[in-house]
Formats: structure tokens, sequence, C-alpha cells
DNA sequence: CGAGGTCTTGAAGACGATCAACAAACGTGG
DNA sequence: CCACGTTTGTTGATCGTCTTCAAGACCTCG
């Protein structure tokens, strides 16, 4: 069930067999929600962390004016909320962006877990600063890159991403996020945005129709974007 | 040396006499750098974390065209880059905005501590996810607040943070950042957040001048900057 | 004192937002 | 299975926030 997510762990730093099988013994049963579900509410304490099996999942922060900004996207294999499990009251929601599954994990069990496997808990560390990277390059993105670099460079993200955990073949995957809420990871408007890919597209950087993208000329994303894959930390590491 | 680190460590979870007393063994003789110096260069992969005594220092990513961005701004008793204790190659420089002060903690030290006390590993990680957290409050602010209100945020921010570490008194303090740098933050041109100084001026929100910032309107200027101070998480919890 | 960094102001321009409209795709219930 | 309402993608026109470029005053410090 949790294969995605200990692929990952493993790309990183191999788990033992003991961390693997106390993990994956951790998790509750798999539940499922539909796109546009609201899977934990800004301002609540959850008592478990979420681990998202399939789909996509955001984190969102509405502002007082009704705009939205989603600060995070999930894939596959990442923990949505694994902060949780330390910061006790939620300063954002976690929306599902398309539907999806996920299993749980409670915060004892965690708590349990990182206690006696300090390894197990420096990799879980790990991953919560990665997502702390990413949110940096978004920044970096969002500050200091045009809206078309700022595209691209994020389709280079998921494109390395989603490859890390197998659901991008020969640079292409399915994408099921509405251009409206692509925006609001952006922080462009959905118009602008539409205008961005279609410069992509015309510029024959790659295809996209429906939810199904297709990079035709990876190096040349790559230049546009600015994109160093290094803040992913995609490399063997011991820990 | 590093009251402030355990200030703001016990103001969430107090550290026990034994944590404390192995915490506070374990690091470095003191360090000195001047304003402008690269204390820590992108992709180099430090040996050791860098804990701020005193001043101010940035993270700070340099794009193609010579822009900058800095994606963190840190404090004294702040852990510059806790991150390379496990992510080992730094992915943005870490660079003096003030003259400052820093100690270090080799790596196998803070491998050694955390093994030892899970409740200090928390209490690390804990403080990496404050990080991240201001991380997200800085991409809403940056992509769906006009450049006031994220000005404003930012300085809502700072008042907080220096308050916690009793570097703001009454709502005044000194903040020895340039205001090109201070731009570099929120992803804004010098010349543009000169004027939203100006505009936060005239609004009577605050005094600035020199170094010095003294706030006139808390409220005012937390309703402008739609300030909300859950994600610092200052509540005491029990990790 | 000179040099460089910093703050400030003005004018012009560009990038992205806003407003509006419509077609296509989708999901849902009749 | 079709009819309907809703969401989504797309395009055009206009607007405004923020950038760019330029210049001058001030200040600090070596």
């Amino acid at each position: 069930m949790i294969e995605r997510l200990l692929a990952k762990l493993d790309l990183r730093d191999p788990l033992g067999q003991e961390e693997r099988a106390a993990l994956s013994a951790a998790f509750d049963p798999v539940a499922t929600f539909r796109a546009r579900d609201v899977l934990t509410e800004q301002g609540s304490q959850p008592g478990k962390s979420t681990l998202l099996l399939n789909g996509l999942t955001g984190r969102v922060t509405t502002v007082r004016d009704g705009g939205q900004q989603i600060t995070a996207l999930h894939l596959a294999g990442d923990f949505v909320d694994l902060h949780s499990f330390l910061i006790k009251v939620m300063d954002h929601s976690i929306v599902a962006i398309s539907d999806c599954q996920v299993t749980t994990i409670r915060h004892e069990r965690l708590r349990d877990l990182t206690t006696r496997f300090p390894h197990l808990a420096r990799l879980l560390w790990f991953s919560t600063l990665i997502d702390a990277a990413i949110h940096r390059q978004w920044l970096v993105a969002m500050g200091r890159l045009s809206a078309l670099s700022q595209t691209a460079h994020l389709i280079c993200e998921l494109t390395v991403r989603l490859e890390t955990v197998g659901l991008a073949l020969r640079k292409a995957f399915e994408l099921p996020i509405s251009q409206l809420q692509l925006a609001d990871a952006l922080g462009l408007t959905s118009v602008h945005l539409n205008r961005m890919i279609q410069e992509l597209r015309s510029r024959r950087l790659l295809t996209w129709s429906g939810q199904r993208v297709e990079i035709l000329d990876w190096d040349g994303l790559v230049q546009l974007a600015e994109f160093d894959p290094t803040y992913l930390q995609l490399e063997r590491i011991s820990l």
C-alpha cells in the first residue's frame, strides 16, 4: 500500500527490514476523497498524518478577498501533513485536487516509531525538509522569475517528482488539475496562466491537452525555467 | 551563549536539564561576520549547522539575470541552516545581512544528540517546521496580497519574532537591513518597496528612520496585512 | 575627502490583472 | 440517454500595479 512512500525514502537512504515492517504496519485503512473535498481544515488539530496514495492534493490558504493561494502540491507517495505531528494546529487547509486515496497514521504511532527508530525519524524529518526546499524554490520562482519561466519551473518540478514515483514515463504524465488551481499555486490569474501555457505550446516545449502533459523539449524547458533539481535531493545520502 | 535559542525552545516545550546541558555543551566557539559576508555558499556541503547569536542573516538565491531572492530572514536565536544536518548540499547561500555573531554545531554531534534525546530531536525538527510554515506564509503574501499588504505582513512577522526573543519592546525594534535587501525578500524592486514604506508611514501605521522601526498602529497594520500569528506556533505544546 | 552604498523622486513602459463573453466538456438528474 | 447547469478553457479589450531607467541628495566609512 505504501510502496510509493517506501520507494521514495529508499531512493535517498535505504530502510532496514525492521523499520520498513514497523512503518508499513502503522498505517490505517484507506480512505477515499473526491476532487474538492477538504481533507483537513485550517485551524483544526488532526490527531494523525495523511499519506497520499494516488491523486493530487494541495495546501490551500484563503485570503480576505476570496483569493486562494496553494502553497504546495502533493503527489502519490507524499505525506500531505506530516508536520501536523509536531505542529498541532493547521495553518492551512488540505484539499483534494483530484479524486484521491489516502491512508493515515496516528501521531502516537509516529511518536513511538520515531523514538524506537532514530534513523526513521531522521528520514521523516528529511522529507519535511524537502517540502521546505520546494517552498523556497517556489518563492524564488514567484519573486524573481517571469510568469512564463515560473510556469515552466513548476512543470519541470512536477515532471521530476512524478518520475521519482514512477508516474511519468518518457517525460509524459497525467496532471489532473485545472488551470484555475494551477494559477492559484503560481500566484497568477487563470487567464494569464492560460496564456503562458499557450506560449509554452507555441514554443513547442510541450503539449498539453486535457490532463495529459507531454514534454517535447526538456532541455528548452529547463533552460527557460532555470530549473536545477538539486533542491529535490534525489541523490543517495546517509542519514 | 545560546540562551535565545533555549528560550525560544522553552517557550514551546520546556527542555529537561540533561537536554539543556548537552545541547549547550555541543556548540563551537563564536565566529563573527561582517554585513554581506557569505556564511555558506550555495552548492557547498557544510559539516555543521549555524546558530545565529545576534544580527541578521538571510537565505539567498541568485537567478540568471542577477536578481536575488531572499527566501528567509533569520534573527538572533534562529538556526540558519539546521536543515543542512540532513540535506547535505545547500540549495541556497546564507549571507550576513548585518554584522553578526554565530556559533556552530557539528553534524555528528547533532546526530548523537538527536539519537540520545528523541524529545530534543522532535524539538529541533519542530523548529525546521516553523521555517517551512513561514515559507508558506511568504508564498501566500507574495502570491495573493498587494505589495503594500505584503510589506505590512513582513513587518508584523518580524515584530512578533523579535518580541519572542526579547528584541522588540513595545512594538519598536532595530532592523539592520537595507530596503534593497528587504525588497529582495519581498520579490519587489527597491523603488517600489520604498514607496510602500512611505505609504505605511503616511498612513501613520509606523515610523521608520534609519534602522529604527516603531509600530504606531499595530491593529491597523495587522488588519492591512491580514496577519494571523498562528503559523509562528507561539503556543505551548508537548512534543 | 572621496567613494560607494542608500534613500528618494520622477517619468515612462510593461507585465499581469480585471472584466466580459463564449464554446466546449463534464457531471448530474430527469 | 438527453437536457441542463456548472466547471473549464479560451479570447479580446482595457486597466493598473509594479518595473525600469535615470538622477540627485544624503550618509557612512575607509
